[in-house]
DNA sequence: TATGAATGAGTCTTCATTCAT
DNA sequence: AATGAATGAAGACTCATTCAT
């Protein structure tokens, strides 16, 4: 373990002067407002600074570059999130009850934070060089925990073996995306429970959960055939239970 | 060549002059590839010009502004597309099918124009003014296809009526943007058939298809049942083994 | 071919318009007046477009880089230089005259564009892709003349055929180079002539210039030698023939 | 001298403080290796402070200006360069010996530190401060020892009273820079023995080395010569015919 | 209809140097 | 003696758009 005392600053931070510290949030807040305000591209480094009320120059010495400034940004803002998420995740047990906890915090996502929806679906995994990048894996972290969710599912038999986690995770986060549009664009605004039930119960139900999947049935229908066939007559059937919707 | 008029001279102000008619083409068509390969901003009109062999004032003369460029390139694009899923869905019948190939058919826009894709998702629909704008009523053009194979749907009793034609919606072009990031951006490339295939399949199981699940199982449940129901003894079936997760 | 018509303007000069060809032609000017004055780095290109009188901007539409600009103007100087030293070599004969107007018209260069030698020999020169570049080119066209002017002499029998070109070019460029840093960087002047008389003459007595080469040497030992091994007494020897100079 | 006294500590306000020197010293040997490397516009003070591991405002109090360090360091570099061609020089004798070793020294500059040649060349001898500045003054003392070896050989009759020093140092420093451009720009190398051997060969051949140019043939002729006078039958031999000069 | 020269505000980034602490 | 934050001017280059011809 790397940490000799606990007491102390940190090693990394211990470095930063309180003054240069303090700048240093002033010009993420500044980026952040900026950034989430027009993009990357439209965002100018000279208004950031102006914003702040240094010179531009300055702002390349706390950034190297308007990209790392973005980095920067993303990160403070993925962070808290990716933390939330996983708070979450670790409360609540159950595919249904993550799977909507999930979907609501994503939601909230877009209506608390549009603009950061905006730059990381439109400016940032818009470049090649994304993919494998700190922001990738940043995302990937974020939504990772529906994979464990379905993951903890299938072992504990909620759901069948063969669900496609990619297909869900796409259908879940560009779902997602996609009926955010008109909050992130046209000004909309949704109730964030609401939408988060709706969405997660159509999903539910896309996902065949239930103690009704396929091969399970087959092997009922291939068991009772069985006993038909051996038996002569049968008895009053109990009604077919129905799968809770 | 230069030659003016090749037969008739529509005198001069009448509607447009063949001449200015033919440029048109020329500079859309040079917008169009540029647009698609640099997407809106880095695209510049000096190459569109240069790609026409004219000097970059003359485009302003035929397009008032940059971005009017690109949505008449836009336009032109669509209203193919949009007619060729018209006759698509106007062929086929029934909700499996038409879905099935309103995906397919989206599905292949992501890989055969790509920049298409790009550009729609990422530099059209971002700006404020999208909504409310033609490129948006195209996009609805476009996507209400979907929403008259569920309606159908419901009137042909193949849907239960309480679907959510916005979520649905969301779920199709959503889902499948999220699924086509890796083509666009990272250089992959799909199977248009077998990912409509699939991607068709876990939304109908999504839509509470009937009561019907996998098809026809539980209609031979309940012919069984019926049989049971009919036949004078049975003897004790042992509860269902539960699935193997 | 393509050329259709011959009296009309030349192919490439006829589609610069006069205006055209007028700023291109006083950009290149005062270019040369801030590259000459200041050396390639120092120089800016908005003072180029200060001293013409236009915005920055105008002076990329004509040059798309300043190092473009800049082999222009170094074009534009080299030239007439180059077309300048071959018309001396053609009407000049005999080494001691063309290896005098050779370094006569190059004492005349450092003298008359001092700046010329500095930007050349202290900024173009420099850059790793100088070689092979055309500014090299155009370099070794004007120095070209030193090795003509030597390989005939050669011919002539005016030179012995083992003298060394590049280091014969080197003590003529590099050591007038050198002779002339006063002029460049120091404000002295230098008499032309006599400056070139002297060098000239110092490096002609260099060059083993003469009837007595070494082997010529060698002969008349082995001559003698063999003479007096053969002979007791020793008749007349022929008078040794001496060097037309 | 400006050092006065090494043993004794001046206290604190007296001359510089132990420490003051010894920073003083880290600092220039970083701005060396960087401006060796990168030449003295593309150095940059922030990246000798961070070599060094100060910031770069304290590089300012030891050196008021970026020009200041460059010449300290040339200093340092110039002195042991001096005093080591000044021993070469008091050790060897004789006209062709020291002008051998001056060349082979001036050539292992170039190859060694190939840096320092591009540096002293292209960025400090430049400036038009550079005449009559300590750097100029250096190089005097550096190219000083040429000016002695020519004078002494005159005095000891090696050389012809008339030769010019300034050409004969202009051909040797400018041709030798001449000829090393490759091995400084193009990443060519060089033997320096052979080099040396050649240059100081056709430079003597130049310096009209009294009237005796391939040793010892003149002396095998005069003994031959002598030889035959001594022979029975001998003709009358016309004195050596001396070149014309 | 078309030209094409010109604009002017903008982009990110670099760096020697100063100064309060 | 040293820090380190801040400056301010400069750097090359881009581009949508205008306008006189």
């Amino acid at each position: 373990m790397k940490a000799t005392s606990r007491t102390a600053e940190p090693a990394d931070g211990a470095k930063k002067s309180q003054r240069r510290q303090q700048r240093e949030g002033e010009i993420l807040a500044a980026a952040r407002e900026v950034f989430l305000d027009k993009g990357f591209e439209r965002a100018s480094v000279s208004e950031i600074a102006a914003r702040v009320g240094v010179v531009e120059g300055l702002v390349f010495r706390y950034f190297p570059t308007k990209r790392d400034l973005l980095n920067e940004v993303l990160h403070a803002l993925y962070k808290p999130l990716i933390s939330d998420v996983g708070e979450g995740f670790s409360r609540i047990n159950g595919l249904r009850g993550r799977l909507r906890f999930i979907i609501w915090r994503h939601v909230r996502v877009y209506t608390e934070t549009p603009g950061l929806a905006r730059l990381v679906l439109h400016e940032v995994r818009t470049g090649p060089e994304y993919l494998g990048s700190v922001l990738h894996d940043l995302h990937v972290q974020y939504t990772d925990f529906l994979r464990q969710t379905l993951v903890q599912a299938v072992a504990d038999g909620e759901l069948s073996a063969d669900v496609e986690f990619e297909m869900v995770r796409s259908m879940v986060y560009g779902g997602l995306e996609h009926m955010m549009w008109p909050v992130l664009y046209g000004g909309r605004s949704v109730n964030v429970d609401t939408l988060a039930d709706r969405f997660s119960s159509a999903l539910l139900h896309g996902l065949q959960l239930g103690a009704v999947p396929a091969d399970g049935v087959e092997a009922r229908l291939a068991r009772i055939e069985a006993l038909l066939a051996a038996a002569p007559a049968a008895p009053a059937a109990k009604p077919r239970p129905n799968k809770p919707a």
